[in-house]
DNA sequence: CGGCCGATCCACT
DNA sequence: GTGGATCGGCCGA
């Protein structure tokens, strides 16, 4: 584990705005991810990420420069949220990258709650969680009360935001391989666009302060 | 405008 | 390991 500091460096356009959206769904791991809404805060550690690489990619809702109504907003600059629904049910969270007009996005699959443990508790109903209840890309947006009718929103405001903890995954605990659910993207199913922590449950119980 | 289906999860067995 | 839940987007008629 790595050392923490004591205060965190929200993450600028310049974050987002890089157009290798495999490198930053990588960079992710160990990021925080903030929730504010109505006032109700909720963070955690960025334990698992897809990159969904725009337009050449078969997996991706923008493949071929597709546009619809949803899918605007991928086609932003990089630093918005683009959040559906999925299954009727499950709202997915991805962070939109890249410069204006390139459709890149990255889906945020795993935290570890690492603030506002209480709204979580609430949210999930239940008092003790672990990795288990907040890895998945549904149950990320439970517990940190992630909607998807809050897609668009910009993550350079005190709504949504990604702070930089100075948490480094040393690379051989980061575990790559294909994305989930995507066997409709014929080759690029294959792509090793998936990253995840090897040990997530070491981030358990984790509490880092807001900046 | 009707119908199909998905970047999922959970409660079963 | 399997099936049901549940609904907006998208495509084709």
């Amino acid at each position: 584990m790595e050392r923490l500091t004591i205060t965190g460096q929200k993450l600028g356009s310049g974050f987002y705005t890089d157009p290798d959206v495999v490198g930053i769904a990588r960079a992710l791991l160990g990021k925080i991810l903030w929730c504010n809404m109505d006032g109700v805060l909720s963070g955690g550690i960025i334990t698992e990420t897809e990159a969904y690489a725009g337009a050449e990619d078969r997996a991706s809702h923008a493949w071929g420069n597709r546009r619809s109504g949803r899918t605007e907003v991928m086609y932003r600059e990089g630093g918005c949220a683009y959040i559906y629904l999925c299954y009727g049910i499950h709202s997915l969270f991805n962070v939109v990258t890249g410069r204006e007009g390139l459709p890149h996005a990255v889906l945020i699959r795993g935290v570890e709650i690492a603030g506002g443990h209480e709204n979580v508790q609430k949210r999930l109903g239940r008092k003790i969680f672990q990795t288990k209840d907040t890895t998945g890309p549904g149950r990320v947006t439970r517990a940190l009360g992630l909607h998807h009718s809050m897609t668009g929103t910009s993550l350079l405001g005190e709504e949504i935001w990604l702070e930089d903890h100075g948490i480094v995954i040393p690379e051989h605990q980061i575990l790559t391989g294909p994305r989930i659910g995507v066997d409709y993207a014929g080759d690029d199913a294959a792509l090793p666009y998936r990253f995840r922590v090897d040990n997530p449950e070491l981030f358990e119980n984790q509490i880092i302060k807001k900046k």
